[in-house]
RNA sequence: GCACCCGUAGCUCAGCGGAUUAGAGCACUAGUCUUCGGAACUAGGUGUCACAGGUUCGAAUCCUGUCGGGUGUACCA
């Protein structure tokens, strides 16, 4: 391919004089080929004759080395045997198969799940943990190193919005647990609204007074921060356990606070912060018709600060080519104002804000909302304990409880994976649980089902030996899929669309299933059936590897 | 007001560096069963691709406008 693609390159080029790029795509399956390019196509206008004709001369000029045939518009379309396409997949084999070094050398810093220790781990979250974990595993797949942090919400309103709700609650700390934590959190900022609509502000006060407490080290407001922490992180490692995601560090806003507003007071001293009359101090921005306010008018640090700490810190830390900061749509102008403010102050690293839509929910006239803190929201926990029962029930099977964790999760993952990650979703329990179909069980059991085959038939090494003469006519559709996935790896990390990986992933399952649908393994003669058990091994192990950039782990049994 | 995202089958969504006949899943109907693991496979679609213009030999895809929905718009994160 690699060989005819540059013959066509350079045919046009001497005989039009036209440079142009040829792309193989693949073809539909009632069409006659394997492959096709629309090249005559996108040169006809510079050439100025027609596309057919093009397409014709350039085939003319290749037949009869090669199976190529013009087809509708101007397409030229290229047959390879089945035998040809399994020396190709062959050749470029390896147990490292579909991961590049694109990325050697080069670092990057991706922050997620980045939740708010304010109250429990709820489904609201559920996107920045999934999307980020699988945008680790991609930078990995593409040779980059990676450095992960979950940027807690630690420290700035949240802390003193608990701080005065728990002095009201009359509990101690040792009796408050994270729910605690959520319903006052919850109930509080309920308040604030009502307060803010009246148009008082005496809530609102005390708790920028524990803010400022904790800024200046008040011992009480440390001691809080400490016990809330605590409670919150142990409950946040659970989900994320169960969840299966991680992240290298975990520095929270608060650790920033400090380093924020030094650089705050540098900028200013530098003359590219300016001070307001009311005390805030902001950083003017071209491009953008409200500055950055990076400091409050009573000298709070806010999310801007810690965030210029943070970029400051880690610049210094790992110089990373690359920061991605997962988190939703919604804050879209905020990472605009911050990169630009980056870039402002000379920081060198590409920043990429990797948003997605948000989660809404069917309310009682059947009409999707966004999941709201106040309305009530769906912890993660409820979630997984639901997505754990119902996988219990529907598999009969003594499943162990691992087994049990991996496909509830699957199914949660792959979920997030099926729409781009910009479009919003529905959490309906009937999709996001969903074990058949396009879900990320239906993968996870075309896995399971290939690796039995596999140990049932592969006792003896029979994989290795088959005759030089087999076809591999029965699995030519499971070998041009497999020639796929390197590329897809690799456009992938343009777009940062790991949907995509899903949609193969399904396709690739898909195909397996028809393929033993309709061939026979055990049954075939020897000779065959190592050859059969070969392309098994090696959808097997895509598979797992697309999965795992998903961060869907393969079950023992299901 | 301005900015960004979205509008494709009953529902949830792909497809959008233009191109061979617009696709999946769910739901519904009918099949395939001495299962190499049937949680599977096969067959079944009357879709104004929101609407209207434009560019093009060719537009769901690119451009402009309109309508509808969502989000954001400095002391929240």
């Amino acid at each position: 391919m690699e060989e005819l693609r540059e013959r066509i390159e350079k045919l046009i080029n001497d005989k039009y004089g036209v440079k142009a790029e040829v792309v193989w795509a693949a073809v539909p399956p009632e069409v006659k080929g394997d492959y096709a390019t629309n090249i005559a196509l996108r040169i006809a206008k510079q050439v100025g004759r027609s596309p057919r004709d093009i397409a014709m001369e350039i085939v003319a000029e290749m037949t009869p080395e090669y199976d190529l045939e013009v087809a509708g518009a101007g397409f030229i379309n290229v047959s390879w045997s089945a035998k040809k396409l399994w020396r190709k997949l062959d050749v470029e084999w390896s147990d490292q198969y579909g991961n590049n070094k694109d990325g050697e050398g080069k670092m990057a810093l991706v922050e997620f799940p980045s939740v708010n220790l304010a109250k429990p781990y709820s489904v609201g979250h559920l996107r920045p943990g999934t999307q980020g974990w699988a945008t680790k595993k991609l930078f990995e797949a593409n040779g980059w190193k990676v450095v992960t942090d979950n940027h807690l919400g630690d420290a700035g309103t949240p802390f003193g919005i608990w701080a005065v709700g728990f002095l009201e609650s009359g509990k101690t700390l040792e009796e408050t647990t994270v729910y605690d934590l959520g319903k006052i959190y919850i109930d509080m900022k309920a308040r604030l609204k009502t307060e803010e609509d009246v148009g008082e502000d005496g809530l609102a006060k005390r708790v920028q007074d524990w803010l400022m407490k904790l800024e200046a080290k008040d011992e009480k407001a440390i001691e809080f921060a400490e016990a809330f922490r605590r409670i919150s992180l142990e409950h946040v490692h659970g989900v994320m356990q169960r969840m299966g995601i991680a992240t290298d560090y975990e520095y929270g806003e608060s650790f920033y606070v400090e380093k924020g507003k030094e650089l705050v007071e540098k900028y200013l001293g530098e003359g590219k912060f300016v001070k307001n009359a009311d005390g805030s101090v902001i950083c003017e921005l071209d491009g953008f018709e409200i500055p950055m306010l990076v400091l409050k008018s009573n000298g709070a640090a806010l999310y801007a600060t810690t965030d210029l700490g943070c970029m400051a810190y880690r610049a210094e830390r790992w110089h990373p080519d690359k920061v991605v900061y997962c988190a939703g749509a919604e804050q879209k102008f905020y990472f605009e104002q911050l990169f630009a403010m980056g870039k402002k102050l000379g920081f060198e690293q590409e920043n990429i804000h990797l948003w997605f839509g948000m989660i809404d929910q069917l309310n009682e006239a059947g009409k999707r909302e966004k999941m709201s803190s106040r309305k009530g929201v769906v912890l993660m926990e409820e979630m997984l304990d639901d997505a754990e029962r119902r996988v219990r029930s529907e598999f009969g099977k003594d499943l162990d409880k691992e087994d049990v964790r991996k496909i509830a999760v699957g199914a949660i993952k792959y979920s997030d994976f099926i729409g781009d990650r910009k479009t919003g979703i529905l959490y309906d329990p009937e999709k996001i649980f969903a074990l058949t179909g396009c879900s990320g069980p239906f993968c996870q059991y075309a896995v399971v089902r290939m690796k039995r085959i596999i140990e049932k038939y592969d006792n003896e090494k029979e994989s290795e030996a088959w005759s030089e003469d087999y076809d591999f006519e029965a699995e030519k559709e499971v070998i041009k899929k497999l020639i796929e996935f390197p590329q897809l790896i690799k456009t992938t990390m343009d777009s940062l669309e790991v949907h995509k990986i899903a949609g193969y992933a399904f396709d690739l399952a898909q195909i397996m299933n028809r393929y033993y649908e309709r061939t026979e393994i055990g049954g075939a003669e020897k000779e065959i059936r190592g050859a059969r058990l070969t392309v098994i091994k090696r959808a097997a192990a895509v598979l797992t590897r697309a999965l795992d950039v998903l961060g869907v782990e393969i079950p023992k049994q299901m």
